[in-house]
DNA sequence: CTCTTCCGTAAGTTTATACTAACGGTAAGT
DNA sequence: ACTTACCGTTAGTATAAACTTACGGAAGAG
């Protein structure tokens, strides 16, 4: 459950026209055109990455006035910690078993 | 520098192909044919796929006779949670300040 | 040396995605 | 009511990415 919305930020920040607007909203929230004038892109592309920033629980929208304020989710970025955390506890264990049994191969030689 | 090797580990693990690969590589080092044998997709799908994981730091290769063995590379998970902490770091201090003036303005209504 | 196994790469096609331009809708000001 | 400011959505297009098929190279067995 947690591991899908995972999945779903790393499609999201995998863009870097998303990753540039999602570390601009970090340094303080923004409005869309606020955001769109400082970047080499139209307004509605802000618009439409912001929404899928949004699906994928990495910020929120504030509605002021005729302006809508973003700023960033802790959940999308939880979800993805989460999900590294178990991915590599699970590798480290295994890493473990691995590194004997290649040992031993080495001394077989 | 590490930021961009994040960058790259994020655009790796939005594929779902790739994510696929890469938490199987998480419970045992495999290699490319054993990988594809329990996957929809042929095994030079999964050969690019590696490719791509190997160059965002997210996996190694190790030449076993004429097979290569996969496993998980630390450097791409450590990559992606430095980017992430320092991100929400970023983010946790201008908050702060962003609340307070939210709340000046509820004062004010 | 030949045959088999295992793999990476290149070419070509299909599918997905990011962008702009145009439109409509809501909120605030005059 | 009219105008302005700000924004989301849609349609259409251009670019990028993922897949299969075909090919060639390296390592081991006989």
């Amino acid at each position: 459950m947690t591991y899908q919305t995972a999945n779903r930020s790393f499609a999201a920040l995998a863009e870097p026209a998303r990753q540039n607007i999602y570390e601009r909203l970090a340094s303080r929230p923004q409005a869309v055109g606020e955001l769109a004038s400082q970047m080499p892109i139209s307004r509605p592309a802000v618009s439409q990455h912001l929404k899928i920033l949004k699906e994928a629980g990495l910020v929120t929208e504030t509605p002021q006035g005729t302006r809508r304020i973003y700023k960033l989710d802790p959940r999308g970025i939880t979800a993805m910690r989460e999900w590294l955390d178990h991915t590599w506890a699970q590798a480290l264990g295994d890493f473990k078993t691995f590194a004997e049994k290649t040992e031993k191969q080495e001394k077989d030689k």
